[in-house]
This record gives structure tokens, C-alpha cells and sequence, in this order.
DNA sequence: AAGCTAAGTTAGGTTGGCCTAAATCATATG
DNA sequence: CATATGATTTAGGCCAACCTAACTTAGCTT
């Protein structure tokens, strides 16, 4: 009746449980610094969150060894990653938004959107799949395409790839993504990897480029035979 | 740079001055049992919250007889009925949302957007200039069409006008003006006034009906020569 | 003028979410 | 296998925003 449905959970909750998915998703189970890392919060807070998220049954904690979503926490996160992500896609497709400014305002939108909002706003825009920054957008029942990505930090020279996704929390580096050309869909050539993290050596679309191992760390790719 | 400008207030911060706001301008200072029942909160709360206001010196408090919004909080409430109308007015034109819909939805977001995103949207829908109750935006600069209207409870026999506004805040209410075409821009006639509170008949665009005067206080016109 | 009542404030409590500083734990390594 | 180190938790605080219960004030009304 709300449009906002019965859970109801306080923003920094959603936001936990969303850096929650992610890290375990990445490396198994989340530890406390991790979270807290990427949260911009102490370790401390996060050891107490921890515990407020565990006993609403959002987590399971062990002690000292990290956390796990439960079934409902995977599911609220879910949740939340559609939510950013097709309001991501609405403010570049329907409002003019550049890709470098959507993330801060869904941080935000993601958690007042009632969930008939986001589903009107991916309707509106032909529910597109992938956000901006090619993530892909979760069902309404919470189905999401998990597929194995590698970086171009991984990719062997002469390997070629088409880009899927890049990292999208830091608009700077978007900004210098886009520069390069190295946006979803942009084919690739590995050209050589300079030794003890030096520079790597791209073809972009006819182009050349060489960009450090952090920042390659942060482009996805899907490689080509 | 983040998009919300150097302004940081909390969500209860924002709507205690908007309806401080709406208060004042309808009867001089807001009396802490007006801001409680209009927020749905206890009076001691408000007392509380009215302390922390004036301490951020958005309002003049004179104790046991209310409160004045300061010039600056007259901007930030006015710059909360800019955004809370914009996103209504942007949900109706855009998204396809019913006018009873929109309201507790714009209640959430309107905290939530940024000043880009709210400008954004106001220029996607031609800048109407009204939200889809009839009340008036305000410009970016706290500009508002202050006009004093009149309400259907207080239009005189024979009397005609055309609807100008009407209260958004319940839903149900909306719904039930909506079947009688009491909408903002539908010319109407008091036909006549039952005595003791009894019911207000009205054409309404050709048909007739017969609305309390509660309802009829909630509906406000131009009178018409 | 005294007293009643409604409005408003104060006192004291709770919850969520953050902090710093001080323990404590796990584990790798010498 | 003892210990140093880094990760984690605990202890103790703070602040915003709510609550209920108890008290105080303003403004009549008798
Ligand atoms: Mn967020
Ligand atoms: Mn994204
Ligand atoms: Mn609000
Ligand atoms: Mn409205």
C-alpha cells in the first residue's frame, strides 16, 4: 500500500548488506576491516553492525572469521543492487546523466525508491540489463547474471577481449575510462605488460594506451578466442 | 561536487520546516501541537527538535507561543516544497504515476535527490510550473506564487469559481475528487449550503454533488465574476 | 483573584549508528 | 613453541530523534 512493501530496513543496513555480497562474492566470507574499508567506517562500527545484522537474521557471523549473508540477507542485497543499478541506467538513458555522475545520486535514490518506482523507471527505458558501467541488473525476483569476469591486470599478451564492465565508484576514474575509450563493448588488444607492476600496454579501438595494474585491475573483460 | 551542495540537514529537519512552513503562512507562529499532529509525532518530541532548530538557527522560538521559521530556514523549507512538487510533478508527467500516488513517494525522495537531478527533472517536463494538486513550484531561487485562494467551504450560493488547488496528503481523498472532477482547472458553481455543517451542493462540469464541508476545505478556488 | 484546562516543556529512557582507546584473538614466523 | 603483528572485539561515549510520564505555564472562566 506504501509501494514500499513490508521490510523495512535503515539505509546504512542496505548499504552493509550490498559491500556484504560484494566482498563475498569476490573472497568468500566478509571480514570486519574489509566492510569497513569500503564502507569509509571504522572497524569498530562495523563489529558492532555486524552484530545488529546478525540478530536480525541478515547474516550469519563467526566469530574473528567474518560474515555470510543469510538466504534474506542475499536477498535484501539483491534488492538493493537492482535498485542502484537500474537508477543508474534511468539517470544516463531518460535524464542526459554522464556515467561519472549517476553512483553518488543512487547511493542515495536506492534507498527512498519505492520498488514500483524502479520498476517503472526500468520499463521506461526498455530494462536495459546492464547498468551504465555494463554491472548486470538483478530480476525483480532477484535473479542476476553471475558470470566469471577476468581484469585486463589478468590478460596474456596478444589476448584479446571485448570490455564488459569496469569499476564504477570513483568519477574520476571513470572519467579517465572514458577518455581512453575503454567503456563496455570496447574491444581490446593486450600488448605487453611491462615487469614489477609497470605499465600495460593496450590496443583500444586502433588506439594505443598504457595504464598501471590498478587501473586494469578495474576493467572486466570477456575474452576472445 | 557531490551534487548536494554545502547544506547537510537530516530528513525530520527538512520536513519539520516544511510544515513549520505551511503552518505559519496559514495562521502566524506554528504551535508545537500543529507541527506534532502534522508529523504524526509526540508534542514533547517537537519541543525537542524545536530547541535543536533554533540552536541551527532555523527558527525563533518564544517559549509556550511557537515558532517563526529565520530567513534561512525559510529557504530550506522552500527549497523542500521546490523538490517534493518537482519530483510529483516529474512522477505524473514522465513515469506515468496517478496524481494520489505521487505523494508519499515525492515524501521520501525529496531528501534524497540531488539539487541537479531535482533541475533535471523540472526541465524534462516543460518546467510546469505547478505539481499535479495544483500547488505552485518554487524557482531555484525560493520564488513562490504566494496568492491567497479561496476554499469551496467558503464560496457563497451562486458563487462560481475554478479549482485551483487541492490537498494532497491523503491518497483516498485524492481518488474521491478525482471521481468528481474536482481537479485543478474544473469550473464549479455553489449551488447551496446545508446549515449545521450539513453538505455543500455543487456543479461540477454539468453534473451535480454534494460534498462536507471538511472535504470542501480541502479544495481551493479563483473566484470567478 | 483563584482555579481549571489545554498547551508546552522537562525529565528520563530507548535505539541506531557512529567514534576512539583498550583489550583480546589468530596465526605466521623465527 | 613463543611471540609479534594485524585483525577483531569490547568498553565507554556521543548525538539525533523518537517515546511516556510528570510537571509548568498561559489564558480563560467563574
Ligand atoms: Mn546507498
Ligand atoms: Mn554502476
Ligand atoms: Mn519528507
Ligand atoms: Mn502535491
Amino acid at each position: 500500500m506504501t509501494g514500499r512493501s513490508l521490510e523495512e530496513y535503515t539505509a546504512p543496513v542496505e548499504d552493509y548488506l550490498k559491500v556484504i555480497y560484494e566482498i563475498e562474492r569476490a573472497s568468500g566470507a566478509a571480514a570486519t576491516t574489509d566492510i569497513a574499508s569500503r564502507l569509509a567506517i571504522a572497524p569498530a562500527s562495523v563489529s558492532g553492525m555486524v552484530r545488529r545484522l546478525a540478530d536480525q537474521g541478515l547474516v550469519d557471523h563467526e566469530r574473528y572469521h567474518g560474515v555470510r549473508l543469510t538466504d534474506e540477507g542475499r536477498r535484501v542485497a539483491l534488492r538493493m543492487l537492482r535498485r542502484h543499478r537500474v537508477i543508474e541506467a534511468y539517470l544516463t538513458r531518460a535524464l542526459g546523466y554522464e556515467w561519472d555522475r549517476v553512483h553518488d545520486e543512487a547511493e542515495r535514490l536506492e534507498h527512498a525508491a519505492s520498488d514500483e518506482l524502479i520498476d517503472r523507471m526500468e520499463a521506461a527505458i526498455g530494462a536495459p540489463g546492464v547498468d551504465p558501467h555494463g554491472a548486470p541488473i538483478p530480476t525483480r525476483e532477484g535473479q542476476i547474471d553471475e558470470r566469471e569476469l577476468v581484469s585486463l591486470a589478468e590478460l596474456e599478451p596478444r589476448q584479446m577481449g571485448r570490455v564488459v564492465r569496469v569499476s564504477d565508484d570513483d568519477a574520476s576514474r571513470l572519467r579517465y575510462l572514458g577518455e581512453l575509450g575503454l567503456v563496455p563493448g570496447a574491444r581490446v588488444t593486450m600488448l605487453d605488460r611491462a615487469p614489477f607492476g609497470g605499465p600495460i600496454r593496450l590496443r583500444v579501438r586502433k588506439a594505443e594506451c598504457a595504464i598501471g595494474p590498478q587501473l586494469a585491475g578495474s576493467v572486466w573483460v570477456e575474452v576472445a578466442e
